[in-house]
DNA sequence: GGAATATCGAGAAAACGGTATCGATAAATC
DNA sequence: GATTTATCGATACCGTTTTCTCGATATTCC
């Protein structure tokens, strides 16, 4: 193996090394030990031969006839995403979709803890919400400045989104995650994931529409 | 143009549709009647000509020098995806993600209505959540079954889901929406969409490592 | 009315990601 | 110890999606 990263990985691929955890973790609970390629290919209704490409970029090597030393492979894709050290986050929008967000364990056992959250509407501020107090929207750049929070987690209404994104992006956020159906305009350093789910949404309508139209 | 439809437009397109639909539904509300692909490229930070062929697949033809009649091509894309008649859908698991589903109003001008949420906590089986009745799980099968109902969201523990998804399945559902992070197993014929978060994440986490690596 | 220009549409080329093939190797079997 | 087999890793292939190039055309301006 050649001096592996530096070279990323493709998004696709990225977005599959989750699954693989989760796989991998149920298999540890079970027990195994080791794990073959063609055995997660077959779980994840894969093609082994993509699921060996994808692993290769975590860096672990397997043997032949036995295939992956399990604990090592999982350990290597969770480092791989970043996933060994907890990085925080704020969330700003405290709505219906934040409050789940807020309450959701998952992020943090994958490396993002919301330590904050922050809405504009007076009978929110103050409370807390699923744990985490809820702060008024004046509050966010301070928070992020003297926090170094790096990760800003936007679940307002699309109207007020690029108003916060500018403000994280102004205080020092590193990454931006965009819940809001708007297009954000950020500096070319930050890191944005827009998370739209009318577009899967639409995924799903348009081959229901071509199966209704073909009846 | 050639004989339209039939051809089916490719999932990358697919997902970028809904956000032209966006960005042309602000333009139409002020006021605009024509709108050129440039524009279009500009404001959502992509390739003029990629979007010349994404909007090719809704069948819809420009002018030189002018670009797209705004309505025409606004309510092309609609229709293309399906937007037009309302579909029918309901969702299982009234946690705190399934009652931000339950109350996100978008979804109905996207050609989607939640009819009828499902749970099995005793203590929300008769409720109503954002206005809609929380009916016991048990009644899931009989209420697709009879109101034939297309599509169902699952918005249950993982491990709940492939039990729900089986009843759906068997029920008569077309399509499934899938929130919990589970493998699911369906029919060939089955619609399935899955909405991974984590994997949204793994993306940002990653790309964050490799950020903080490099400094 | 003619020249200039912005924009579309179509087809070619390139890049990317996914799939298949093949040799190598470690374990298992005989 | 030789043979068989499952699995890895590398390479080559293929399809899809994106990007590029070109010609056509409607509008604008002179
Ligand atoms: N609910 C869903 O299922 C869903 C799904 C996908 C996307 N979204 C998007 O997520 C966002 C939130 O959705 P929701 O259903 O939670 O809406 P919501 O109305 O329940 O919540 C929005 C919250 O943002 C707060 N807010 C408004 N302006 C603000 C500002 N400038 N700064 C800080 N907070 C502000 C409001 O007080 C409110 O608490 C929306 O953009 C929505 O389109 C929601
Ligand atoms: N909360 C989030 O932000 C978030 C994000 C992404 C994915 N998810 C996934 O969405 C799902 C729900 O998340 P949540 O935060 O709302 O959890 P939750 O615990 O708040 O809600 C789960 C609901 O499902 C119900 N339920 C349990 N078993 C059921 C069954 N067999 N049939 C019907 N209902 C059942 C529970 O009574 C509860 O009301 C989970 O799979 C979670 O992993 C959640």
């Amino acid at each position: 193996m050649p001096h592996r990263n530096q070279m990323p990985a493709p998004q696709p691929t990225l977005r599959r090394l989750p699954g693989y955890f989760r796989f991998l973790q149920t298999l540890a609970e079970a027990g195994e030990t080791t794990v073959s390629c063609t055995s997660i290919a077959k779980a994840l209704h894969l093609d082994p031969t993509g699921v060996r490409k994808d692993l290769a970029f975590t860096g672990i090597i397997g043997k032949p006839r036995v295939g992956y030393s399990l604990l090592e492979l999982r350990d290597a894709i969770s480092s791989f995403l970043g996933w060994d050290d907890i990085r925080e986050a704020v969330l700003v929008g405290t709505g219906d979709f934040g409050r789940a967000l807020l309450g959701y364990e998952l992020f943090r056992e994958r490396g993002v803890e919301i330590v904050a959250a922050f809405d504009v509407a007076p009978d929110l501020v103050g409370q807390k919400v699923r744990g985490k107090e809820v702060l008024a929207l004046d509050a966010l750049g301070d928070t992020i400045r003297t926090r170094q929070i790096p990760i800003g987690i936007i679940t307002t209404p699309a109207a007020a989104a690029q108003g916060v994104a500018d403000t994280m992006v102004e205080a020092g956020a590193k990454a931006i995650w965009n819940f809001a159906p708007a297009v954000l305009e950020v500096p070319e350093h930050i890191i944005l994931e827009h998370v739209e789910l009318v577009a899967s949404l639409a995924v799903l309508s348009s081959k229901l529409a071509v199966r209704a139209s073909a009846e």
